[in-house]
DNA sequence: GTACCTAATTAGGTGTACCTAATAATAAAT
DNA sequence: ATTTATTATTAGGTACACCTAATTAGGTAC
């Protein structure tokens, strides 16, 4: 089974059973524009990997698993959508079609860094709520190392920056679970801040993009 | 044909007629990691495709307009590539894999967009040289409203920003080619410009992102 | 309860991109 | 020049996702 088409399964099914009704058999391949045998077809295959529970002349319904991978689709959907619309100023409408696509090719750890870099984005351009993923989980509970105050102390948890910033910051000794601590604010909104021994300047703009624990 | 596969097999020939010689069928299927007689079968269909120039036991050419085509999905992968690396650090391996996939479902719009988006690089992070693309060409044509000084006048050519900033850009009146004039420039390197006999004043990372072309 | 209608499934078939095994062409070696 | 080795092609077959046409199941009307 090809991988693209199961998970365009999914997602069609994952929609079709917003309303907590199975998926019929018609509307699926109304949905993907193909026809109900070619659907009735491939239910079985979906069933016998686990992702669908499906019995014939009952329509089909997803899985936990199938339902997790269907969300997952789904998310980096509307992940890519808002990155095309929001960053690179693509139409709404072409950014939808290119991310039907896009979705099936771009990897976990790839859209975790999509959503990260769009600031862990609650809404998608057509208003619909995007789910929270591990990486807004994670963010949650950090503060931006720009808003903390002089003399506390935090621990390194999530730099999300470019690669050359990345290598940079890693020559300082920048790595998660590090220890830092605020020496003082200055009036650029830079940081003075000691790490490992040493007092480095954080430009504000960096700063923002790594996230803390605070220390009590 | 899959336009996926047909693309695969246009790269691959590029790849291996760099060179100038024809590429062999047993080359072909190993970098393709297939079988030859699925290439010879493939080879045929490609000819009457008029991408390439094929005759049996001679090995494969591109032709010009196999050739432009490999080359832009050639383009479309090393911008990916290289805005996978650079903006989101994603590790190079993992960052040439997922362009690989990623190449094919891409839009020549929306790589004119992230090519727009990075600047216009010119270096993969491969090392490997980016050819310019028509986004390129026209960049080149223009400055960005940052670099021109007071008193002088320009045409608006390029808009490159996120959604909602070309939302309130263009409600200001902000179209490709309106006149412009500096009227001041201040200490922040903010300007304060005249447009459509409005008075604006823009930021100095927004005017970076407005090409413009000088009008002697 | 029977007739009817809609929806779903089964049966059988198509096109695509691959495969293996067999054959043919070219290049190299003696 | 003939044999040998390499490489390419042809022939025939598989898996996949789709299709059409025919059949069967389930719900509705009377």
């Amino acid at each position: 089974m090809r991988k693209n088409i199961a998970e365009e399964y999914l997602e069609t099914i994952l929609y079709l059973t917003r309303d907590g009704r199975r998926a019929k058999t018609r509307d699926i391949a109304q949905a993907m524009a193909i026809k109900p045998p070619s659907v009735s077809e491939m239910l079985l295959k979906l069933r016998d990997q686990g992702l669908v529970e499906y019995a014939p002349y009952e329509g089909a319904l997803l899985t936990p698993s199938g339902r997790e991978q269907a969300q997952q689709i789904e998310r980096k959907h509307q992940l890519l959508e808002t990155f095309l619309v929001d960053t690179l100023g693509v139409e709404v409408d072409a950014a939808h079609e290119e991310a039907c696509e896009m979705e099936h090719t771009i990897s976990e750890s790839t859209v975790e860094k999509i959503c990260a870099y769009l600031g862990h984005p609650r809404l998608c351009p057509d208003a619909h709520a995007i789910p929270k993923g591990p990486c807004c989980e994670k963010a949650e509970m950090c503060t931006p190392l720009s808003e903390m105050k002089e003399g506390e102390e935090a621990i390194i948890k999530i730099v999300t920056v470019d690669s050359s910033t990345k290598d940079y910051l890693l020559s300082l000794g920048f790595l998660p679970d590090v220890l830092v601590s605020i020496k003082k604010k200055l009036p650029s909104n830079s940081l003075l801040v000691r790490i490992k021994g040493a007092e480095i300047a954080i430009g504000r703009d960096i700063a923002h993009k790594i996230l803390v624990c605070k220390v009590m």
